[in-house]
DNA sequence: GTGGTCTAGACCACC
DNA sequence: GTGGTCTAGACCACA
């Protein structure tokens, strides 16, 4: 995983993200043993504290949940993770609707972008 | 405007980025004059060598023009911007589609998720 | 507000607890300016940011908001006051019925021990 | 027997309660002989004298003798047993009472929760 | 002044 | 060793 950060989030929200990003994708994959805190604190240059209160807010949402001396694991709740995997889908889209929008893109006109990309693929294969 | 700048990308390269789209975006309207150098690069709170490579850079793109003694302009060459408009909504839109893909949609799954989007829109209006 | 703390739960827990039963029992009514976080942590002889992380709980539960620069506020919103209110007694309850059901009291026995003192009072009165 | 003490009660109270709640129970019968002072404050990790005072506590009460040289039993008369736990019960009421008023619920109130959650097990079983 | 974030470092329970 | 809690103290944005 690779650890960059901006500086218009707090380090904890982005840390949130990155790891949801990871477990959406699946490169941690469901009942997967994460790393400890204070490594995966090391890892991301990060205090510990900052990185613990990251991995709570996953637990909160039921992404990751934690045994008192083994460590934390993924969850291996299917539901919730698509359910993450949705919201998180739905964020990008509506994000990138604004920006295509300020450069004078609608839905329609992204369909269209998006269409006609799909034949060039389909053309090049 | 507003200057926040990320870590994952030179200093410069943000600024090409912000200046582009408000122009592109018509926030910057052909003929218009740019402030000067030293003006932007305080605003922007960076430094002034820094702000003059992004707008030499600009320049290059033939986005905007600079004459010796009145200042730097926006193009009046539409076609120059257009041009530059159809660039920058590619990339974000393959970067977009990265993203995205990361989640498991492909461009047919897009194309149906803003569909879904816009009935819904016209639906509530 | 007093505040003396058991060492059988975390303190940030109790101190959870403690605001919550103040605006549920309207010590704290709605719209009411909460003291400011530095400030409850002196009264209560913690941490600032022990405080902070329980008001941070509570505005979670929607129960507080916090405004930038003014302070904390207690929500207007009394539906989520009374779902509180709600959840609490009935915690309250579960706890009574374990307690009792040691002693050898089933819901029907707390019933009639109720009952007896309410003609008791109107007895008395 | 878990030995956790609240810090808004004398240690010999509580103490005393634990222990008669444990006699009250059956968890130590009638008859039952209790360890050691010694042993006892080892275990809840107090001074003997304050497990010394809570003891005689017990024997004022009646719910406990003690025989010079074989040690503290457990007495064997049920009416003090059935005294005390009617005392204890009475007691736990009315703190229960008192913490449901502030929640807004009067005895009737509280009658009705009950039956309500009475009906409930029984539609469940 | 307010809330919010971050770090550093300590201590605890659990096994 | 693990996660969890708490303190102390710093810095920031906002108005």
């Amino acid at each position: 995983m690779e650890w960059v950060f901006r500086s218009d989030l707090p380090l904890y929200a982005q840390l949130v993200e990155k790891v949801k990003l990871a477990i959406i994708s699946g490169e941690l994959p469901p009942g997967a043993r994460l790393n400890s805190v204070r490594d995966l604190a090391m890892e991301a240059g990060v205090n510990p504290n900052t990185m613990q209160r990251a991995l709570q807010e996953l637990e909160r949402e039921g992404l990751v949940y934690s045994q008192r001396t083994a460590g934390r694991f993924v969850t291996v709740n299917d539901a919730a993770i698509n359910s993450a995997k949705r919201a998180l889908a739905e964020e990008k889209l509506n994000s990138f609707l604004s920006a295509m929008g300020e450069l004078g893109y609608d839905r329609a006109g992204l369909i269209a972008l998006l269409q006609e990309g799909e034949e060039k693929e389909h053309g090049d294969s």
